[in-house]
RNA sequence: GGGCGAGUGGCGCAGCGGUUAGCGCAGCUGCCUUACACGCAGUUGGUCGGGGGUUCGAAUCCCUCCUCGCCCACCA
């Protein structure tokens, strides 16, 4: 550290290390250096939406893969973290759409037309497609940026056309009209695990309708949606349901529309499974142009689809004279007014139902019968059973069960989009004329480029044929012989799916696929498991032969103080940059990763990232201390010096890294934080630091540089063990410390984060340093008899910092360095050793425990009613200890049952409790006479 | 309706068969003791959601109920 402040100020340490580790090249992950010895460790990023922003979820999440990818270097592995952004079809398009309706320059994107809409979209990816990865940059993410990709590249659009066109060829991907999720806002389809169902209030309407073939026979019907009353074509009553047996297959007349012929109005009753006799009146009108399982029952009985309304939500021709125009919703208040006229809306009761909604615009989804491209997923068994035996690990485990759970009823993935902005999907469309047929297309093509053969594939489809090439040729000539390409995109995920080797250089077998491939971790939110997390493992098996990577670590969801989830609208969203604004990157990142346990969502709190910043400056001050006591920068330690403190501390330090290497293993970031957190501050710098000062003060050159050894010791592990998680700080640490100075570029002379991650000393190491429990017992005793000195002071009433005299009957032998140790710890002014001879004057308050006994001789100036008041306190509360542990001994059967281990367990604290019940007594009975 | 997760001092969590139930924050009381007031020392709070059971022994295992959150599910 050139420059000692008292304060760390992290912005400039910030930007300094972080242009010095672009400018060495320091985040690159080269194939070429893979090797048994440097074994590859690989995350891809989950690619954030390119015109996104930087949110708390993105910290956490990035964080946890900072974290991983820098511990893996460490370890000395060959790491690459490829990173990118996701074009994010329906997102992005409408973010476009908005801004360009905002700005007055169109009221829909057809005034633009798909090109040049498509130049505006582009034009936007350009202004703000860098902003979320320059803050990427500024948490301190160590990806490999000359690999950046993104979903829309050239190359990436090649492999999912590629893709598209395999699965077709295979015959998993067809065309069908269907009832999809549509969704009128943005007028496209959506799958199924784009509607997020949620309770909606409205109502259950009553209307009855007459039986044509017995008049004067009435029939009511329970529906929420009357405005789809135009498009039923059936009643269907269950077969098995006695009230309405004697009417299946006559008629009943549909009341709307009004102005619509009587006869045209007729529809049939039909018996169908499907109606639940207990609901309504069990009998259901049937849509099957505006209901799934309509639809199904429409097909079971060959009914008529009739389709009541427009791609945006209103209501078409069909939907008759009064409804015609209006929105759904509008609609449906119309419709039930109609029936009221009528005369036969019998009533309408309060009713909550759950209601599909489009995730993404917000409004209700419409099931709607349009043609559509689906895929029957490819690899399915491997995808599966790979999480099931646990070849692929889902942390926490937990989330297999739902994985497995809705792999096992898979359904068809809807994959064509109504949109603009995406991969367009490639086929081409042509009315089929007389005599035109798929083979002989095939041929024509195969004829005219014969390297096509591979890459064309025609089929008949109805009146259709559909030609799927990926063969740029061909696809020229297809335009110029009058087919014309499908007009939807690919659903965004169709993409997203492919990215752990797209990115890698697929369908070549790239050096880069050939190392990082399988990847290691993926780091993402539970909320994808679906849409990416699954879909990615069958790409992968599909199209590599592998899982895409081993482990899937599942964060937990970000949220505020009252639990609720980050939103724009609740404007609960700090925005992070001002966070490391504020408090620095560093701060951030330990702050969020301390409150993120394993799988469980994480409340952010500004608090605690001002705790992350007070941790940092204690780590900055810590190392200012080892700065100030000059000496040689990591001498060697002398064992034959070693002071009991500093054993101590090594113990104590070896433990720390026991357990952070064992929670990082794990994924047990908080763990690991706060065990270094525990470690760093209250055993180093509360304890150690502060006895080490007794043997810095020394004049024995030999003792002190020993002591400025042991600091330099554990202040070069205590950096490493902290780098993943501040990566920042700890750089400048590592330098301003000079304990990069001796090592190689690739072991942390370029940078800490090529420097070894620390090791638990080996059993020859604890032995020569002398390292075993006695020695942390006899350390620990000698701190806790200090806690007992500061209480007395406390206790009666003393400041903190009064220098008093204090007298110490030591319990054994004691070291003269230890002595000195106690007094500055119990920051008296002199510390008197006595013999085991010595006699307690009366009226002198002592506390005592197996490491000697401590006097405060206060000469008369205690009060002696209320110390004995606090000592008879105490004893009350050893006598129920001294009881319950005695029942339990009491017990024959605790003795008979209960293993050796925890009997003597028991024995000693009994023998504990009554030695401590002794020096109590004997401190009473020392009090002078009241 | 099914599945999952969580209920421990004011707040956030740890402990998951045997400890005097821990930790951090906040609170309170002293302190600017020359690394750090983004700090130091001391300290008040809980009997572990309710009930039942297993056990020599339960916050920890089992059953049941309650509360909260998430996911899945075509009852109109």
């Amino acid at each position: 550290m050139t420059e000692i402040q008292k304060v760390y100020e992290p912005q400039a340490v910030e930007e300094k290390w972080y242009s010095f580790w672009l400018a060495e090249n320091c985040f690159a992950g080269n194939p070429a250096r893979v090797s048994a010895k440097r074994p590859a460790y690989s995350i891809v990023i989950p690619p954030p939406n390119v015109t996104g922003v930087l949110t708390l979820g993105h910290v956490l999440n990035n964080t946890i893969q900072d974290i991983l990818a820098r511990k893996a270097r460490m370890d000395g592995k060959e790491v690459l973290w490829l990173p990118g952004t996701d074009h994010a079809g329906i997102a992005t398009q409408t973010a476009v759409e908005k801004t360009l309706k905002k700005q007055g320059e169109i009221k829909h994107r057809d005034d633009l037309g798909r090109e040049r809409f498509l130049e505006k979209v582009w034009e936007w990816k350009g202004r703000y497609g860098g902003i979320i990865i320059q803050q990427l940059k500024k948490l301190g993410a160590s990806c490999d940026w000359s690999r950046e990709r993104f979903t829309m590249d050239p190359h990436y659009n090649q492999c999912v056309q590629a893709v598209f066109f395999d699965l077709y060829k295979k015959g998993l991907i067809y065309r069908g009209k269907r009832m999809v999720n549509w969704c009128p806002a943005s007028r496209t389809a959506l799958s199924d695990e784009e509607v997020e169902m949620k309770e909606q209030k409205g109502f259950l309407y009553y209307f009855r309708v007459e039986v044509r073939e017995k008049p004067g026979t009435w029939l009511t019907i329970a529906t929420t949606r009357p405005e789809t009353i135009p498009g039923d074509t059936a009643l269907a009553v269950n077969p098995k349901d006695p009230r309405y047996a004697g009417l299946v297959g006559l008629h009943a007349v549909r009341p709307l529309p009004v102005e619509m012929p009587l006869e045209e109005r007729l529809i049939p009753i039909v018996a169908d499974e499907h109606v639940d006799f207990e609901f309504g009146t069990g009998v259901l009108k049937v849509t099957p142009a505006h209901d799934k399982a309509d639809f199904e029952i429409g097909a079971r009985h060959q009914l008529p689809v009739v389709d009541v309304m427009n791609q945006d939500g209103t209501m078409n021709v069909l939907a008759g004279a009064t409804l015609a125009g209006l929105d759904r919703f509008v609609a449906r208040k119309k419709a039930a007014e109609q029936l009221t006229e009528l005369g036969v809306l019998e009533k309408e009761e309060p009713y909550t139902n759950n209601v599909g909604f489009s995730e993404r615009a917000g409004v209700p989804v419409e099931p709607r019968l349009s043609e559509q491209w689906f895929l029957r997923y490819p690899s399915r068994e491997k995808s599966l059973e790979c999480v099931v035996n646990e070849t692929l690990r889902f942390h926490p485990a937990r989330w297999a069960k739902v994985y497995e759970h809705w792999m096992t009823g898979l359904q068809d993935w809807c994959i064509s989009r109504q949109l603009w902005w995406g991969h367009r999907i490639p086929v081409w469309i042509k009315t089929a004329g007389p005599s035109e047929t798929a083979e002989g297309w095939t041929q024509r093509l195969a004829a005219e480029f014969p390297a096509s053969a591979t890459e064309l594939v025609v089929r008949a489809s109805g009146q259709e044929l559909h030609a799927a090439t990926v063969h740029p040729e061909v696809q020229q000539k297809l335009s110029a012989e009058g087919w014309v390409q499908d007009s939807d995109v690919l659903d965004t995920w169709f993409s997203s799916w492919l990215w752990p080797f797209a990115t890698m250089g697929w369908p070549e077998n790239t050096e880069t696929l050939k190392a990082f491939y399988p990847t290691t971790d993926l780091v993402t939110g539970p909320d994808i498991i679906f849409f990416w997390v699954a879909r990615m493992i069958m790409a992968g098996y599909e199209y590599m032969g592998e899982m895409p990577f081993k482990n899937v670590y599942f964060t937990g969801i970000i949220r505020d103080k009252q639990g609720r989830k980050m939103s724009k609208s609740l404007g609960n969203s700090p925005d992070p940059l001002e966070i490391i604004g504020k408090f620095g990157a560093d701060a951030l990142r330990f702050g969020v990763m301390r409150s993120a346990p394993l799988g469980q969502d994480v409340i952010y709190d500004e608090q605690n990232v001002e705790l992350g910043r007070n941790f940092c400056n204690k780590l900055w001050n810590a190392c200012r201390f080892r700065q100030m006591q000059g000496g040689d920068t990591e001498g060697e330690i002398n064992p034959a010096y070693l002071t009991g403190d500093d054993r101590w501390i090594l113990l104590r330090l070896d433990q720390a890294v026991q357990e952070v290497s064992a929670a990082l293993a794990d994924y047990r970031f908080n763990e690991a934080a706060a065990s270094l957190y525990r470690f760093f501050w209250s055993e180093y710098c509360d304890w150690y630091i502060e006895a080490s000062k007794a043997a810095l003060a020394s004049t024995d050159t030999e003792r002190r540089a020993s002591t400025v050894a042991v600091i330099d010791f554990v202040l070069g592990h205590v950096v490493r063990l902290f780098h993943p998680f501040l990566p920042f700080i700890t750089e400048e640490l590592w330098h301003g410390l000079g304990y990069s100075r001796d090592l190689p570029p690739d072991q942390g002379g370029k940078s800490i984060m090529y420097a070894p991650w620390p090791k638990p000393f080996t059993a020859e190491e604890k032995a020569y340093f002398g390292l075993d429990d006695a020695v942390d017992r006899r350390s620990s005793s000698k701190y806790e008899l200090v806690t007992l000195g500061r209480n007395l002071k406390a206790q009666f009433g003393m400041p903190s910092n009064k220098r008093v005299k204090f007298i110490l009957r030591a319990a054994g032998e004691i070291a003269p360095i230890d002595v000195e140790v106690v007094r500055i710890l119990v920051n008296a002014e002199t510390l008197e050793v006595v013999g085991s001879g010595w006699t307690t004057p009366k009226g002198v308050p002592s506390a005592a425990n197996a490491f000697g006994e401590l006097f405060l001789p206060l000469t008369g100036l205690i009060d002696v009613a209320s110390e004995r008041t606090r000592l008879a306190k105490e004893l009350e509360k050893i006598a129920t200890e001294v009881g319950k542990v005695r029942d339990k001994l009491a017990n024959p059967e605790f003795a008979q049952k209960v293993p050796a281990k925890v009997l003597a367990e028991h024995e000693q604290r009994l023998a504990d409790w009554l030695a401590k019940e002794k020096q109590v007594h004997s401190a009473l009975a020392n009090l002078p006479e009241a």
